[in-house]
DNA sequence: AGTATTTGACCGAC
DNA sequence: GTCGGTCAAATACT
């Protein structure tokens, strides 16, 4: 692949790839006989261009982003590692895709199929985790004594693991119905490391049951003529899957390692804390280089968010929701956000995140 | 009660 | 021995 990179043939494979994308949602929009049968196809043609190209981004994205690391003098995993990822991951990779979190959530847009997560795996190199929404706020009785020494930090509260950093772990997912219609199509999803409002999704294996898809799209037919457009599975799709291109292009625009398309999502603050910046105790990082780029879409009434990188930020934002929540526990007649500040030691936690 | 998620343990590949 | 992928019991959620 490296000489098909080297010659530019990727990046044409790429653009002429997105553009059949562009002339099916073209012919999407054009439909005039048979609208369902039309859409049905569409929808097909649709799902294997967009494989098609995750599965030449994957082929150049482990090498875009070793050389993207060296040149930024980052720490990687070891080689050994690397290696045995990389032969594993193709052994039994069929399609990588790069996806924006849907409205700054937690998760992925929805892709159309139901998983079911069965595992989770701390990996070696993940600069970001995956992040556990569901996962219940563990409190320690120490908490407030302990956690402003991090040598005594313990492992079971939510706030120990964020000044720990939580783990680095690739969520496994297989499709619902494997037992009820014995379809074997599994995922993988992790946050990549230049940016983690996006994840890599690594499908294995081709859905064989039918089910949330179609359904969509017969739903979608019944709708008046004028939403189908904007609610059509295609467009929903469209909107929310965010396919990085970046890894096949030249090596000069892997200087830039944190240029991804933009956002299609707006991402609020809330997403990643549910706290105004405001109302936040915590100073922002001074640095600039990890900021986070906003969408002009977004950008209104994201502007202190925007010069935060989303993981410190979020970081932050749950380490205040620990202490207001221990506080709300044992005060509940005082806000808790206020007595929260006050027991805040504004600079010996923010040196945590230095 | 049924379903989904979490997480430690296990297994095979390397 | 290490690591990634999967299993399955425990737990949480609806």
């Amino acid at each position: 692949m490296e000489s098909f990179d080297d010659n530019g043939g990727c990046r044409l494979v790429v653009t002429e790839l997105s553009h059949i994308k562009d002339l099916v949602l073209q012919l999407e929009v054009h439909l005039d006989g048979s609208p369902d049968l039309c859409r049905h196809l569409t929808s097909k043609i649709f799902t294997l261009t967009e494989r098609s190209i995750g599965i030449i981004t994957s082929s150049n994205f482990e090498s875009g982003r070793k050389r993207c690391a060296a040149d930024a003098g980052f720490a990687t995993a070891t080689p050994r590692t690397q290696s045995t990822k990389k032969r594993k991951m193709t052994d039994k990779m069929k399609n990588q895709v790069r996806v924006s979190s849907a409205g700054g959530s937690e998760t992925p847009v929805d892709d159309g199929h139901s998983w079911r997560k069965y595992g989770q795996k701390e990996i070696l190199g993940a600069k970001y985790p995956r992040t556990q929404a569901a996962r219940p706020l563990l409190l320690c009785t120490q908490m407030l004594g302990r956690h402003l020494s991090k040598s005594l930090l313990c492992s079971k509260c939510k706030l120990c693991s964020v000044l720990n950093g939580e783990k680095f772990c690739r969520g496994y997912y297989r499709c619902t119905h494997k037992h009820s219609q014995g379809c074997n199509a599994t995922k993988q999803l992790q946050r990549t490391d230049e940016d983690p409002t996006l994840f890599d999704v690594f499908y294995v294996g081709t859905h064989t049951c039918v089910h949330k898809t179609e359904t969509a799209t017969a739903a979608a037919t019944h709708e008046p003529e004028s939403n189908q457009d904007a609610h059509s599975p295609l467009r929903n799709l469209s909107a929310g899957l965010t396919v990085k291109t970046e890894g096949l292009a030249a090596a000069a625009e892997l200087q830039d390692c944190s240029a991804t398309t933009p956002f299609s999502f707006a991402s609020t603050p809330a997403s990643f804390g549910g706290l105004e910046p405001e109302r936040s105790p915590l100073s922002a990082p001074s640095t600039s280089d990890a900021s986070w780029a906003v969408t002009p879409a977004t950008s209104d009434s994201n502007d202190v968010v925007a010069s935060f990188s989303p993981f410190e930020w979020r970081a932050q934002s749950e380490l205040h929701e620990v202490v207001s929540e221990l506080v709300a526990a044992s005060a509940p007649s005082v806000p808790a956000v206020d007595i929260a500040d006050e027991f805040l030691d504004i600079d010996a936690i923010s040196s945590f995140f230095a």
